[in-house]
Order: C-alpha cells, then structure tokens, then sequence
RNA sequence: GGCCCCGUCGUCUAGUCAGGUCUAGGACACAGGCCUUUCAAGCCUGCAGCACGGGUUCAAAUCCCGUCGGGGUCACCA
C-alpha cells in the first residue's frame, strides 16, 4: 500500500512552499492508489496547538487537499499527534540504548562546546570524543555521583558510506564519519524530531517520504534511526525549494520587507490590500502576506489555480501543457518527472493560472463566489433583495474577464449597489473628465434629456442613441462618453458604458449624471469624492 | 569552513538518463503594434537562455574532468 504524510508544525499559517510539499504527497498518494496522511508535528511545541494547528487544516481543507489519516478524521494508525505519542519514542530509544546503538551521554554544554571550539581550532571537523558516554551502570553511577544528568545519543557509525537512493535525486552518498551521534532524548526523558520522526514513519506505515530538501541532509540520521530499530525503510523523494522571487533563497514569511521590493510580488499583495481594504480585513502581515495560503483565500483566489500553478512549480508533464484540472494533475503525476532545481515564486504566473481558471468559471458559480465580498463589504445592505440574484448575475455577465478574484466585483462593480445620492467619484477622473473638459457638462445636459425619453433602455438601443447623439452634436464619442462613464459609475474604467447604463436603469442613470453636474457646477469637488 | 544538493530565456519549464530531427520549443513577464468608449480581454510582432573552461566524438545543452556561482545542512528546533 502506497502511503505518504505531510507532517506540518502548528504554526499558525500554511506556507505556499509547505503547501507545494503537501500537494505533490497527495497527488502521490492519490495518483497511486494510496493514502494520504496528515500528521502533526508538534513536539516540542509550546504554544496553543490547536489554535496554531487551525490555519493550517482550514488551509488544507479549502485547496482539496484532503487526508485520509490525521487530525479531526482519526484513522487505524494514531494518534497523529506527536505530543500524544511521547511513550512510543521513549520505547524506541530504551530499545536503541539496549541494542547498543545509542548511548547515554553525561557531558554538559560547555563540555561539548570546549571539544567544538578545540576542534574547529585544529581546522579538523568535529567528532565528539565519547569521553562523557556512559555504557555500563557503573559509568552511570559514577557520572550521577558528579551530579551530572543524561541524554540519549546516537551511536553513529565512524565509517563507511551509505548511498541513499532519493526517487528526485537519484543515489546520492553520505560519509558516516561526517555525522554526529545526535541526541535522540532529553535528559527530562522527552524525545527529539528525528527519532520521533522515523518511528512515526514507521508505525504509520509510510511507503514514501516525500519531503523538502532541507531534510536531505538529515535522512543518514533517520536511516540509521530506521535500520537500528529494525525497520524497513521508506523510499526518500526531496524536494527543491520553492524560491523567493528573482532568487535561489528558500521562500520565508518572515522576509515581507524583502519581497515588497520586487515589483510583481508589491503588486499583489498592493491588489490584495485593496480588497482587504474594502471588507474591513485586516491586513496584518501575520496573516495577510502572500506567502501564507490564507492570503488567497481571503482575497478571492481559485483553489484550483492555487494547485495547478503549485504542481507546474517544480514539476511538468510535457513540453507544452500548463492547465491542468485537478483530476488531470491526479492522473498524471509522478515523482520522476520532478525538477531539482529551485523554482522561484512568480507572483505574475500565479496571477494568470488565476485568469486562466476563472475563465471557466460558470456564472452562477462566479456569483456564489462574489457574494460574500459584497457582503462584508456592506454593499448589500442598500439592494432589494428580490433583485439581488438578476442583478448580480448581469453584472458578473458585463464584467466579463474583468472579475480575475472574486474581491475584484468590489473594485469594478460595487458603484452597481450604492444608492445613486451615495456614489463616490474617483477624483482625478472627475476632474479629467467632467471638471476640466468645457463641453463636459453642456453635453452631458444634453445627452441627458435625449436618456430621460429613450425606450428601451437597453444597451444596443443606448449606443444607438449615444451614436445618433455625437452625430448631431458633430463630437467624437469620446468627447461625452468619458463624462458619461465618470458621472453614472465614479470610476475612469469598468465595463462597456452600454451595459453599465442598461444595468443601473434610467431613473439611476439620470439621478446620477444630475448629481455630477450639481457636483460639479457648484460644490466643487468638496462633496460626494473619493 | 566540512559535507550534501543544484545550475537551459527575467521567471516557470521541455530537451540531459538512451549525443544528431535543438542555428534550443512552450508558457508567464516585458516591449512595440492592431482592435477599441474606458479598463480588461483578444490578435500580431519582437526581446531574451544551454554558468565558464577543457576533453571525448564525425557530431555535445546532452558524456567526462575542472572551475565558478547559488542553495541546504552541520541544535538537547521541527
């Protein structure tokens, strides 16, 4: 049975290179058959586990990546909490110092940093000396009597090789002498990451370690671990990292500052505070930061576009093919088509995976999707209800492409729900547009008389109108529909004026053109801007 | 610093194992143009890469050696 884990610390967020990680265990597991488990590694984790462990499930859950085993679904084979399992390490390292491949070890810190330093003087690597390790019940005794206390280290092999066969890598070759006999148990009986770790591995009977790079370097430990404890040892994959923006560096949460100075990485989250903005998110960098998962979820994102630019980032399936559903990705995935080599974190592509999937996205769906945003961001407050659904459909239809997230509706659509006294006008189209322009509000006058006796009030019958109006006029349509769009929407840009017109209806449409030209002639620009 | 990993357009990548069909293909981005009532979208064109140096070979992105560069890891963190 194929079975994979993804084993996340409770801190509090899903990183998107963890989720990278997360999602090609999955597609493993699923692309084989197998099972996918979620286990937590929370050893020696201080804080509220269940409130850190919170983001990180929600994270999971809403990108489909769900787990066979784990938290809140249980399984056969836990607990899948390490905290809970503290009894079962303890047993591996009795059985480990038994068998003689583990030692208690009495030296103090500054002992062993004394040998360090000697070491690193000599410019030789260091290897601990053994002088402190107790292998008999008499060096015990004698060492307690010093008042010394123990723990448990490794009894690592001071020669040979071990070749480990990594499904990215390929062999890649340890020297035995480079590794250091790491302490498996505190002295307070507590055990450590890497032998809690491997037992868990085992006793949850993982096929496959699928895990990020950094870990390369720690498997000999864990094989050794595995081997002296008698298990059959998992197949190894790593990862390469996801990379920051324009470099090779590993991508972290903590570096915010750093990316703001790439250009692509500022604006997305620059779009994502705009949202954030309008329903009252904050957007504190702890949370709303897009190297968190949350981040797309709060701002409208695709789960399926967040996945589908994940699996490309790092992984391909031929020359060409980009798009990929979710089920496409499960069929096809495999580890042997996995790069080596870092791949950098492109706001820009995320963003057009985003577009891409959107285009898919059918009407009605895209409402359920819009909804919220126009909730939280109290839109909804001033609309009859009855119309709601009508409406909101004909608008989604009229913005088009234009709706790339969901929190987009509020930049390009919310003058559709204010009430027509209500409207916000954008200050610098204003003044371009209606302010500055002589024949502006002449014109608008005009064209408004000609709006107040059209029938229908439909966007072909509009723009006939508008065509026969600049004809008449003797202006190009450009010199009234700018007036136009500005004064009925407050914005220099949104969907074909046509549709927006048909959309408010004429008794908005002409309160609204009223309103600028009022605003305009004698308030100035005091009132009513944004 | 020791050890380990990695190196194809700015970015993600195909091609590397099984050398020729690769004067290196696709995508994103970028630049210019077209379309156009705005913003998007769309369409067209363009820019741009095998890290470097040797070697093997009729032939090297691909095999070998070296150099350089980047990263990871060396915890009583996970």
């Amino acid at each position: 049975m194929l079975r994979t884990r993804f084993a996340p610390s409770p801190t509090g967020y899903l990183h998107i290179g963890g989720v990278r990680t997360a999602l090609f265990c999955w597609l493993f597991a699923k692309a084989g058959g197998g099972k996918f488990i979620l286990r937590i590694d929370d050893t020696d984790w201080r804080r509220n586990v269940d409130e850190a462990l919170h983001p990180i499930l929600d994270g999971l859950r809403w990108l489909g990546i769900d787990w066979d085993e784990g938290p809140e679904v249980g399984g056969p084979l836990g607990p899948y909490f390490q905290s809970q399992r503290a009894e079962k390490y303890k047993a591996a390292a009795e059985k480990l110092l038994q068998a003689g491949l583990a030692y208690r070890d009495y030296a103090t810190a500054e002992e062993l940093q004394a040998e360090r330093k000697a070491a690193e003087a000599e410019k030789r690597s260091f290897v601990y000396s053994r002088k402190w390790m107790a292998e008999t019940p008499k060096d015990q005794a004698r060492f307690e009597a010093e008042g010394r206390s123990a723990v448990v280290r490794l009894k690592m092999p001071r020669e040979g090789k071990l070749v480990i066969d990594d499904l990215v890598r390929g062999p890649v070759e340890f020297d035995w002498a480079q590794e250091q006999d790491h302490v498996i148990q505190r002295a307070d009986g507590s055990c450590l990451y890497h032998l809690a770790s491997v037992v868990d591995d085992h006793d949850m009977q993982i096929s496959h370690v699928i895990r990020a790079e950094e870990h390369l370097s720690n498997t000999p430990r864990q094989v050794f671990i595995g081997q002296s404890l008698g298990y059959e040892l998992p197949k190894y994959a790593h990862l390469p990292f996801v990379a920051e923006p324009g470099s090779r560096n590993k991508l972290s949460k903590r570096k915010l500052a750093k990316y703001l100075g790439n250009r692509d990485f500022a604006q997305l989250l620059d779009h994502g505070r705009q949202i954030a903005q309008r329903i009252g998110l904050d957007a504190d960098p702890e949370t709303f930061n897009p190297v968190v998962v949350d981040f797309y979820r709060q701002v409208g994102y695709l789960p399926e576009a967040i996945v589908n630019y994940l699996a490309l980032l790092g992984w391909s399936w031929d020359d060409k093919t980009e798009h990929f559903t979710r089920r496409e990705l499960v069929e096809r995935f495999s580890l042997d088509r996995i790069n080596k080599a870092p791949g950098s974190f492109d706001p820009k592509k995320l963003q057009a995976f985003q577009e891409r999937h959107m285009l898919e996205v059918p009407i009605e769906q895209k409402m359920k999707m819009v909804l919220p945003f126009l909730e939280k961001a109290g839109l909804l407050d001033a609309v009859d209800h009855d119309r709601l659904e009508s409406m909101l459909s004909q608008i989604l239809e009229i913005c088009g492409d234009r709706i790339k997230l969901s929190g987009d509706i509020l930049l390009y659509a919310d003058f559709f729900f204010v009430a027509d006294d209500a409207l916000a006008y954008d200050e610098k189209a204003f003044e371009k547009r209606l302010r500055k322009p002589a024949e502006a509000a002449g014109l608008l006058t005009k064209l408004k008389d000609r709006l107040a006796a059209a029938e229908p009030f439909d966007a072909p019958s509009l723009e006939r109108l508008l065509h026969e109006f600049t004809e008449i006029e003797g202006i190009k349509i450009g010199q009234i529909i700018h007036a136009l769009r500005v004064a009925v929407t407050g914005k220099a840009f949104g969907p074909g004026m046509f549709d927006c017109l048909a959309v408010l209806g004429k008794e908005s449409c002409l309160k609204r053109i009223d309103r600028a030209l009022f605003i305009n002639r004698d308030t100035g620009l005091a009132e009513g801007i944004m």
